[in-house]
DNA sequence: ATGCGTGCAAATGGTTTGCAGTCCA
DNA sequence: TGGACTGCAAACCATTTGCACGCAT
């Protein structure tokens, strides 16, 4: 958590940008969400709980930086708006999502992933992301 | 192609939805491109090149009607907006996508399918749609 | 005449941007 | 001190929706 927060500090000084308060306190509150998956009006909410005056603006421009810096992936565009999760110690995965009630379950599978690594190849690509996603209905859904 | 305009014809009468001149000109046109993508406004340009008056509520509102029917499968989301290609006659597949140029490459590996369907399985989910897509950098591009 | 469909324009809603003042390095 | 940052509000832009009229059953 501390070696996040010194990671993108690092990432920051190397981009000549600056570390600011209201930076700090965003990441610090996704990482205080351990693990879960999280959309940007998300933060804007735990915020103004907690009287932060943090503008939306702001809270766009830091997602941004933080996935630059690699702590943060969007992943999953069920609707027409950007979730993220954060990378850091967090193994390479997948999701199946529920198209009714919008549960999601993580899973991992590195044949799948190594498949995907020789097809990239195979054509010339350098792969830079993945996004592997199956939706459908939940058990409880269904 | 005739086959793709009955089945959409049948998919209208069963919803008691009305088969109109538009309707059936949108999906002509996206027919005629054969295989591309293409995005909703890639239909209202050329439907304004070719004089055509039709309103871009109507083209959303029938490309909704054509992924209900079937015929078409909406792919891809790089940027905000909604990419589209032809479900019929082609054979399910997933897509290598340049980040610098927008190339895509498609490809096709029913290893890594099967073990999405089995995963979806082993999890309670029904599956009903699923997207593979790796993002990197084309041979050109890197 | 019932009601789906259309064009048009206004509304949505997530995200981006311009600006003037403020604050790190 | 100067360029980066922030809050705020307006702008964006793909998509959706409300409305009044038209047309097929």
């Amino acid at each position: 958590m501390n070696d996040t927060i010194n990671l993108f500090q690092k990432y920051l000084r190397s981009k000549k940008l600056k570390c600011t308060p209201e930076r700090e306190e965003i990441l610090a509150l996704i990482l205080s969400m351990s693990g879960a998956h999280f959309e940007a009006d998300d933060i804007l909410t735990t915020l103004r709980k907690k009287k932060s005056k943090i503008a939306k603006g702001t809270i766009y421009r830091t997602l941004k930086h933080l996935v630059d810096a690699g702590i943060l992936r969007s992943v999953i565009f069920v609707d027409r708006h950007a979730h993220y999760e954060v990378v850091a110690g967090h193994k390479r995965h997948s999701h199946l999502v529920c198209i009714k009630c919008g549960k999601i379950i993580e899973f991992f599978d590195s044949k799948i992933y190594s498949a995907l690594a020789a097809i990239a190849k195979k054509n010339g690509f350098t792969e830079s992301g993945r996004k592997v996603e199956v939706t459908g209905f939940c058990r409880r859904c269904k």
